[in-house]
DNA sequence: ACTCATCATAACCTCAGCGTATAATCCAAT
DNA sequence: ATTGGATTATACGCTGAGGTTATGATGAGT
């Protein structure tokens, strides 16, 4: 490009107080101060050879010339605005963007992302952390954990919520090998601070399993489940692991199980389409990944989304 | 304006990648370091969310948006910069600009400045000081100084060469007046320094006047003729003054003739245009304008360029 | 395998361009 | 004619955006 156009700063300052009527609001709309649009203008002026603004008026009118720039810049301007915006609509159309609580998301998900980049190439995913009662729906796909909902939209189950108790060879250990329910007095139980029993926490689990709470437990509280299996897998403790999201370390021993006891519900992680039979095509080639990889084997009655017979 | 047009310091780097072929190119064509476009273009990629440029290649090479954006950009800077040229040419063709020697420019013309741009509204003087020796002819009116050139363009002779001593009452009144030539001994004579006797200096002077040079007078060398005359009027000491030049401080009082004798010969200040019979309209008027506001009479023999009959 | 050109990134530096303060000026209302 | 408010221009001080250099990674040609 010729040095000959002139500095951008400069355009941008007069087209905008063509467009407001005044460098005051120019001003505003740029997000600077009034003298710094009254600076760039005059700047322009000078390297153009002449005034763009009427000054003996206030607010300042176009001269000839400053009309005739600020039509080439409208139809600059937006000539390269509109290109722009396709070039963004296009790239974000191969984003999809997944949500999901913050457990699902650090256990679950980022550990299958680089299978899912391979079976989706073209597709970028964007994936959002979302703690417990954060509102609304964010993202193309959203997951959620809880009891299903009759009244919602088309979801998938993929995950059901069976949960047991699980902790380190370190921590092991430690202690005597192996270790039953009966056996956790004293023990350090790794919990979830601000459990609202939306999931088991100890007392639920010992209670599903039809055994006391163990006397003198000794509890950890987390505000995230990240940081609960982070303890685990540091030894720090015993951690309730929800059958399917930890699987990765379960299989690899990070993790160890510790009884067979499980208690189980009809809750469970459910995933959806924002957009429901609206959704890019990408985005449901994404769910649909997530639902075939998923550890539940039977999705729910209305099977896979979009699949046409 | 939007602020989704992206920042142009992006789009100018990248725009000068597609003309130059590579990045390395472009650095060289927007006078800045390689490592600057290659920010700049990464940040434009990353506010667009694509690339734009496909880099397994060496020199890289445009994706489809890198394609599109091209294309956008080419129609909108060039329509721009279309428009930035017809109005710095119809500005420039509102500039004429004058060009003389330094002294004549201070002397002579700045003070006349204010009559001139109001005979000539709409035209925007420019006046570039020259010093004896420049080369060439600057400027569309051209003042120079010397001796006639029969075989020159035609111009316009605007002041002879009519010389004699001045001081400013600061100085007489520090010396007895009045002061005859005779009388120059041991008195401070402001001089040009590095003359090259195309004009009076002192020895030329008095000889010019059949007198003998003062002995043990005192010389004062500039290296400008402004400065001889700031210095005269700053009571530090005898000019040589140029009749019709420094008229304004004679008027005024601010310098003092000492003499009625003056040297005087057939040189003096000779108006030109440029462009001769193809000067531009308001280049001729203002040469015009000098030439009858000039302290001599009577132009050579052409009379007023561009007049018809 | 080697060499060269091209490109990306880290670390450091500085001045272009910002904001604030304030004065000048136009315009509408009184 | 006067006044108050809005708009614009300019001086001064400050800082972080964007430059540079150094250097490593990589593609392409030989």
């Amino acid at each position: 490009m010729s040095s000959r156009l002139p500095a951008f700063s400069g355009l941008t300052a007069f087209y905008a107080a063509v467009r407001n009527g005044t460098l005051t609001g120019a001003a505003r709309s740029l997000n600077v101060s009034q003298p710094a649009i009254s600076r760039r203008i005059a700047q322009l002026e000078a390297d153009l050879g002449c005034a763009l603004f009427d000054r003996s008026h206030k607010p300042v009118q176009l001269t000839d010339s400053g009309r005739e720039l600020a039509t080439a810049l409208r139809s600059g301007f937006d000539l390269i605005e509109t290109a722009t915006d396709r070039i963004r609509r296009a790239a974000k159309g191969r984003v999809v963007t997944v949500s999901g609580p913050s457990g699902f998301v650090a256990f679950w998900l980022i550990p299958r992302l680089g299978q899912l980049q391979e079976a989706c190439p073209g597709t970028i995913i964007r994936i959002i952390s979302m703690e417990h009662g954060e509102p609304g729906r964010i993202g193309d796909v959203t997951v959620r954990f809880g009891a299903q909902d009759p009244s919602a939209q088309q979801e998938i189950k993929i995950l059901g919520e069976e949960v047991f108790p699980a902790a380190s060879p370190l921590y092991l250990s430690r202690i005597q090998t192996p270790l039953t329910p009966d056996e956790f007095s004293n023990k350090a139980l790794l919990t979830m601070e601000g459990s609202r029993r939306y999931w088991y926490d100890w007392p639920s689990w010992f209670d599903a399993i039809g055994r006391p709470m163990p006397p003198a437990a000794q509890f950890i509280d987390f505000n995230a489940y990240a940081m609960v299996i982070n303890a685990a897998l540091a030894g720090q403790g015993i951690c309730l692991c929800w059958s399917g999201l930890l699987d990765t370390f379960l299989d690899s021993g990070a993790l160890v199980r510790l009884t067979h006891l499980s208690a189980a519900s009809d809750r469970g992680y459910f995933m959806s389409l924002r957009d429901g039979g609206a959704a890019r095509p990408e985005a449901i080639a994404v769910l649909n990944w997530i639902a075939q990889s998923g550890a539940t084997p039977a999705p729910t009655a209305a099977g896979r989304l979009g699949e046409q017979h």
